[in-house]
RNA sequence: GGAGAGGUAGCUUAAAGGUAAAGCAGCGGUUUUAGGAACCGUCCAUCCAUAGCCGGAUAUGUGGGUUCGAGUCCCGCCCUCUCCGCCA
């Protein structure tokens, strides 16, 4: 037994106090390494702290970005904190207290609690999204974009709560009702500021292609984009007057239109007044108007039955004059397309369902096997009913429709998205104001670029007004400014900036975050993009896309060199444990299940913790939480601190055949499964180096031990250094070089081979490395259990494989 | 309905065509006034057979297939989790 236990809180203490001394975890951009950048997902500083969960997204890539600098890389690892936003507000008007302050709070407890991990981010480039110097840059960005067409004014239906008498956050809503008080959310027309992100869509869609994402995040992205080719085209439609409107419509199934037996506009489509008949006026206006103050939410979550109502007009079908009836219906969405379809309820299963409801004519003009009696047929087909395109197959009469279309100029093909531009105003306090200026003569005129940032007023009331304007817009002397260009009286913009502002461009602040004269340093420009961006799957659209779309757009107005920001991407799986209600699910404060790290670093230490974080799951994947499990890597990690002290000073001088093997095994494996990612057999790989070596019982040689202890640093650095200083190195272990292994050293002089009858396993025999075939078969010939089950039957082959196994086929 | 991940010993996970392995839990011991902790050892998945050992058969959700050999490859089915979803 050593003399010298293994006391994990005074050995992490002392080099904790030592990194931060010598200041081990600077980086500098004038380094001659090659560059590496590692991101973490920044933290949305809420009150409620860490918990194990959260931890390891953290300690994952610490244990990378280690490993990076040991394999060297000048590595770029740092940390900041994302601090704007409604939970914070929320929090803050719940505890009473101000959002600047709380939040200030929850950072230090954040930036505390992540300390105890030990990580090696370079603090002095520690960013907070809520700091003007910060801030000034996203100002600066909206200005720019502004500048460029990209920020514009719409008026927009915004989620509005009527008893909050507030318009709300998407993330407000939940199931359709507001988060504070139950009421069921509506919509509201607002004026807003939008970006145009749909510019981009293209270049967002094709950017994916070379990406190393994991797939899962690049489909859901290409889903939220949704780019589908089709066409428009134009019916008439006739008004009770008799009055001809075009109506266009845009439609995939172009090879369809002969199919269409009725059209469907959305509620707030602007026709719907004009084409209403008197007789039904009432009754659709009824209808537009619950549509109307129903949310997104309601309309598109329930799938349950159809609902509509009849105008009383009809509509010319562009390709044979067909007069067809023209409904109202709230599964037709005014944002997407035109806000009008044809319906074909033979090939559409809404339109199926609607018509089946509505006693609709289902037309078929695609042939199938299947028919359109049971549901419609959505495939592909020989178009029939289809008048000189009859007989064509629907994948060529999609073109021949669209081309015949343009031909006599009613309609043309075209790309629609999904994706629509991003509603960037809310009527909040904590948030960066908008930079704008609204001047009476010349419009919307953005602050000058010297002049920024437009600091967030500090105001004793930051609770929604309850007129759905910012409580900014109560600032009389914060909003009365003259005019930029004119110098007459102006009055500032009083909304803030949505919570996906500040982190959509963070990533580049990091390397040149004291900058006050540029967005991004000349020297900082080294380390982008990044390399390695570790987080959450939750983030796989919202924030992902945003930081894309910022980043191709600082490219187009050249502050950057690259179009998308993060070269590869790993989510990593969340932890899960038992809750109240006995299920296995996500940790979190409401469900009970929580285990705050702070408690296990104080029973455990940090280094355990560490170790476990990785140990417990492979790190993409969903990893259930044991409260055991901690107690197993702490006794591998007690183990090894006595084998090293046990023999420190007297080392083997000649490392055994067996020793040298064992090590060479070790860093192979260790080597191949971090660079596959694949952290949790990295540690089972040090469990199962520590058996083997502690099974042979001889004394290690030097070089072995410091070979593992190198090995060991990214995961347990203090445990790491610990020892290489006991073992009289200088520190620190961070300056050593990955260790390499020789392939022709990973192998045993003898080895053993299973004997198979047939298949099955029957017995062992150990021979020589690379041992003939004779020599095996010699050898199982001797084996008592292998020489009974040949009695009395015939090899008929045998399949050697070798070093591995031998397989007797017999007859 | 679509997309993705997954199902291996009581639990969490390895093994990517060739001996089913690690940690936890369990069991036995040492130490201890005792319990716990720690440390050491061990490990029996099921069934058949046996006084007991030796032995045999079946075992990676399930049913097939390919192969000398399948947890691994192919096809069908069942179950779990996550995300998206009236997008024309």
């Amino acid at each position: 037994m050593s003399e010298v236990a293994y006391d994990f809180e005074k050995v992490e203490k002392k080099w904790r106090q030592y990194w931060v001394d010598t200041n081990l975890y600077e980086t500098r951009d004038d380094d001659p390494r090659p560059k590496y950048y590692c991101l973490d997902m920044f933290p949305y500083t809420s009150g409620a702290g860490l918990h194990v969960g959260h931890w390891r997204s953290y300690v994952l890539p610490d244990a990378w970005s280690r490993y990076k600098v040991l394999r060297g890389f000048n590595v770029l690892h740092p940390m900041g904190w994302d601090a704007f936003g409604l939970p914070a507000e929320n929090d803050a008007i719940k505890n009473g207290i101000h959002p600047a302050i709380n939040t200030r709070r929850n950072i230090e407890n954040f930036r505390r609690q992540l300390n105890e991990m030990s990580p090696m981010y370079d603090w002095s480039r520690e960013i907070d999204t809520t700091d003007p110097d910060y801030y000034k840059w996203t100002q600066w960005i909206f200005v720019k974009m502004f500048k460029e067409g990209l920020a514009y004014q719409a008026a927009m239906p915004i989620n509005w709560c009527p008893s909050c008498k507030t318009g709300l956050a998407n993330e407000e809503v939940v199931n359709g009702e507001c988060d504070r008080c139950g009421t069921l959310v509506g919509k509201k027309d607002m004026r807003q500021w939008m970006l145009r992100i749909t510019k981009y869509a293209d270049r967002l869609l094709d950017g994916l292609e070379p990406l190393e994402w994991p797939e899962k995040v690049k489909t859901m992205q290409r889903n939220w984009i949704g780019k589908s080719e089709g066409a428009e085209t134009t019916f008439t439609a006739v008004d009770p007057d008799g009055n001809e409107h075009p109506l266009v419509i845009f439609t995939t199934r172009p090879d369809t239109l002969f199919g269409a037996t009725y059209m469907v506009l959305a509620p707030e489509h602007p026709l719907v007044p004009t084409l209403t008949d008197t007789d039904r006026a009432e009754e659709v206006a009824a209808y537009v108007e619950v549509a109307r103050i129903q949310s997104d939410v309601d309309r598109t979550t329930v799938l349950k039955e159809k609902s509509g109502l009849f105008t009383g007009s009809y509509a010319l079908n562009p390709v044979n004059g067909e007069k067809i009836p023209i409904w109202v219906a709230d599964y037709v969405l005014m944002g997407y397309g035109t806000g009008a379809i044809m319906a074909v309820p033979a090939h559409d299963e809404r339109d199926y369902a609607f018509a089946r409801k509505f006693d609709l004519e289902i037309r078929e003009v695609i042939a199938s096997e299947e028919g359109v009696s049971d549901a419609a047929y959505v495939g592909d087909g020989e178009m029939i009913q289809s008048g000189e395109f009859s007989g064509m197959d629907s994948t060529a009469g999609r073109k021949a429709v669209v081309a015949f279309l343009e031909d006599k100029q009613l309609g043309k093909g075209t790309v629609q998205y999904r994706l629509r531009d991003w509603i960037f105003s809310r009527q909040r306090y904590w948030g960066e104001p908008i930079p704008i200026i609204h001047c009476t003569k010349c419009g919307p005129v953005p602050v000058d670029e010297a002049d920024l940032p437009v600091r967030l007023p500090d105001v004793d009331r930051y609770e929604p007004t309850g007129t759905g304007e910012s409580p900014l817009a109560a600032m009389e002397e914060w909003v009365r400014v003259p005019c930029p260009v004119c110098g007459a009286e102006g009055r500032r913009d009083t909304d803030v900036m949505p919570q996906w502002a500040g982190s959509s461009w963070y990533f580049l602040r990091y390397t040149s975050p004291r900058d006050d004269d540029q967005l991004l340093s000349e020297s900082g420009k080294v380390w982008l993009p990044v390399d390695m961006y570790v987080g959450g799957v939750e983030h796989a659209i919202l924030h992902l896309l945003y930081a894309r779309f910022f980043t191709m757009f600082l490219y187009d107005i050249d502050v950057v060199e690259f179009e998308e920001p993060f070269v590869r991407l790993l989510n990593q799986g969340m932890i899960t444990r038992k809750g109240k209600g006995g299920r296995v699910e996500k940790m979190s404060k409401s469900k009970g299940n929580v285990v705050n790290p702070d408690d296990l670093v104080r029973s455990h230490g940090c280094d355990s913790l560490r170790l476990y974080e990785l140990f417990v799951g492979p790190p993409e994947m969903d990893a259930e939480w044991s409260d055991r499990g901690i107690d197993g890597v702490h006794r591998f990690l007690k183990r090894a601190w006595n084998w090293v002290l046990d023999h420190n000073g007297a080392w083997s001088e000649i490392p055994s055949r067996e020793m040298l093997t064992q090590r060479h095994i070790l860093v192979k494996k260790v080597t191949e499964r971090l660079e596959a990612f694949r952290l949790n057999t990295v540690v089972s790989a040090m469990m199962e180096f520590l058996n083997e070596v502690l099974a042979i019982g001889d004394a290690p040689d030097r070089e072995t031990v410091e070979v593992f202890l190198i090995l060991m640093s990214p995961f347990a650095p203090h445990f790491a250094e610990e020892l290489w200083a006991t073992m009289g190195h200088e520190p620190s272990i961070f300056n050593q070089t990955w260790p390499d292994w020789d392939e022709t050293q990973t192998k045993f002089d003898t080895v053993t081979v299973a004997v198979q009858i047939n298949g099955k396993m029957r017995d062992k025999v150990t021979v020589d490395a690379d041992s003939e075939e004779s020599v095996v078969v010699g050898a199982a010939m001797e084996s008592a259990v292998v020489s009974r089950h040949l009695e009395g039957r015939e090899i008929r082959k045998k399949i050697y494989v070798k070093n591995k196994i031998l397989n007797l086929v017999v007859g």
